[in-house]
DNA sequence: AAAAAAT
């Protein structure tokens, strides 16, 4: 089997720059769009989606942002939906996103790439004032981007008439699921027509996904893309063992000492974004925040001020962890260690995009111990230590002193010899948990995972990240031969020969 | 144990 990467390569290398759109048979005016912004060639997904999707065919895509992937679909529904006009409360596509910023983000792709088409576009999402929406509806839209909430609680008044819906997205399909809206994605599209082109993306092809995918799709062309073809992302990793009482201090060390353009401060609770954010400007740091239970006016204000660099720090909830693209990231701090594993590679994912070197630094106290560990054997590396001068020093908590928690037996812990932790003077030491790695894989039962995540094998998912997957784990990913038994087959045949090639 | 999304 060809590379699909590898034919974009080898095309790009014999095309025009300039044609690079136009030959995937996108019309004048969208191609005028993307060459005012600069955009001449199609990213490896772009290239594959968008003559399937002017084809009318169904899409079934293994990707993340940062892949392009917004605008493969963007794109040619642009270019099907420019033909004819809308009616009344009757949007003919309609976009279904998780979380309100990723809906902004692709209603703002609609106006830059649609600037030349007179096409109309609704965002519905929670938190704003539902008449506008309605209005909106009223006067006819061609494209429907909503959070799944608001859309139903405005079908559900009779604002909204879903019958000529002629065109599905299905976006971050995977993290839908995470957030519970599985069941409000299967009541709207049983309220759309089933003669409909459907697009369904997700970053990963859990059996719960996939299950999904075969009843909402009828004969999709599959197309993974695990990262931009071009560059390698480049994160460098780093943990610090710091004492509860100074992880305030430390940060603020860690963020003088580095050299920090612009950054993500993830916390693991809403109230500490907010103690934390406060604590930073107290101490004279560019700082804003964002979480969940902000008014949506200022998640938008603080997220376009930190854009254009009005910001230099975004203290944040795991509101931005995932699929959020801001350019040009140079670090992401873990002020507290995520409780799941997922969500560190997501944080640290941020950044290092598009091949910028990528700083991800994270603050670790003495409890999160067992947190840290299950990022590790997730990640398949120990965070190389880094030690922050000036504090006290401090050592992990002793195992033993806390409750092993839930099913399986204790004794099956992960590295159970599980020395002390490299002294907290230590500099960039690796060893000790390097050699703890390897062994613990299997200690897990099936029992023992968290409810709701019917994912396959307890480390499967490294497959399929996406672009949010840094570099270390590709490599383990292709040397993965081991992943053994437990992996009940989910990584379909036809995944993982087109995972390859991002390495 | 927490965050997201509907009010």
């Amino acid at each position: 089997m060809p590379h699909p990467q590898e034919d974009a390569a080898a095309e790009a290398a014999e095309t025009p720059p300039a044609s690079g759109f136009a030959s995937l048979g996108l019309s004048e005016p969208i191609l005028k769009a993307l060459e005012e912004k600069g955009y001449l060639n199609p990213t490896p997904i772009q290239e594959q989606a968008i003559p399937t999707v002017l084809m009318g065919r169904d899409v079934l895509g293994c990707a993340q942002t940062g892949t392009g992937k917004t605008a493969s679909f963007t794109l040619p529904m642009l270019d099907i939906l420019s033909g004819s006009r809308a009616r009344a409360r009757m949007p003919r596509s309609l976009i279904l996103e998780p979380t309100r910023e990723l809906a902004l983000q692709v209603a703002e792709n609609f106006v830059q790439y649609g600037k030349h088409l007179k096409l109309n576009h609704a965002l519905l999402i929670g938190g704003e004032s539902m008449g506008e929406q309605r209005d909106v509806l009223t006067r006819g839209v061609d494209v429907l981007i909503a959070t799944p909430g608001r859309l139903i609680d405005i079908f559900e008044r009779g604002g909204l008439l879903l019958s000529d819906v002629r065109v599905l997205v299905i976006d971050e399909a995977d993290r839908m699921l995470d957030m519970g809206f599985i069941p409000d994605i299967e009541r709207i599209v049983s309220l759309l027509p089933t003669m409909r082109q459907t697009l369904f993306f997700s970053a990963t092809m859990a059996p719960e996904i996939r299950r999904l995918a075969d009843a909402f799709l009828s004969n999709p062309k599959q197309i993974t893309v695990s990262r931009p073809a071009t560059v390698a992302t480049t994160i460098t990793e780093g943990l610090s063992l710091v004492a509860t009482h100074d992880k305030r201090e430390a940060l603020r060390r860690l963020i003088r000492t580095e050299d920090v353009q612009n950054a993500l401060v993830f916390c693991n609770r809403k109230r500490d974004v907010d103690i934390l954010c406060k604590s930073l400007t107290r101490h004279k740091f560019s700082a804003g925040m964002l979480h969940g239970d902000m008014p949506q006016s200022a998640r938008f204000a603080t997220l376009e001020r930190f854009k254009a660099g009005e910001i230099r720090l975004l203290v944040c909830s795991d509101v931005a962890a995932r699929g959020i693209d801001i350019g040009g990231l140079s670090h992401v701090f873990n002020f507290d260690v995520p409780h799941h594993a997922e969500d560190y590679v997501h944080r640290i994912g941020r950044t290092g995009r598009a091949g910028m070197q990528g700083r991800a630094l994270t603050l670790a106290t003495p409890a999160d111990r067992a947190a840290v560990d299950a990022i590790e054997l997730l990640i398949g590396h120990p965070i190389p230590r880094l030690a922050v001068d000036g504090l006290d020093p401090v050592e992990w908590e002793e195992a033993e002193s806390r409750g092993r928690r839930r099913g399986g037996k204790p004794a099956a812990k992960a590295a159970p010899p599980a020395k002390k932790a490299p002294k907290p003077a230590a500099r960039a030491e690796t060893p000790p948990a390097a050699e703890e790695q390897p062994a613990p894989r299997r200690s897990r039962e099936p029992g023992n995972r968290r409810g709701g995540r019917e994912d396959a094998g307890p480390r499967e998912p490294v497959v399929g990240f996406g672009d949010d997957i840094p570099a270390f784990m590709q490599i383990r990913r292709r040397a993965r031969p081991a992943a053994g038994p437990d992996t009940d087959g989910q990584d379909g045949k036809d995944q993982n020969e087109d995972t390859e090639i991002a390495a």
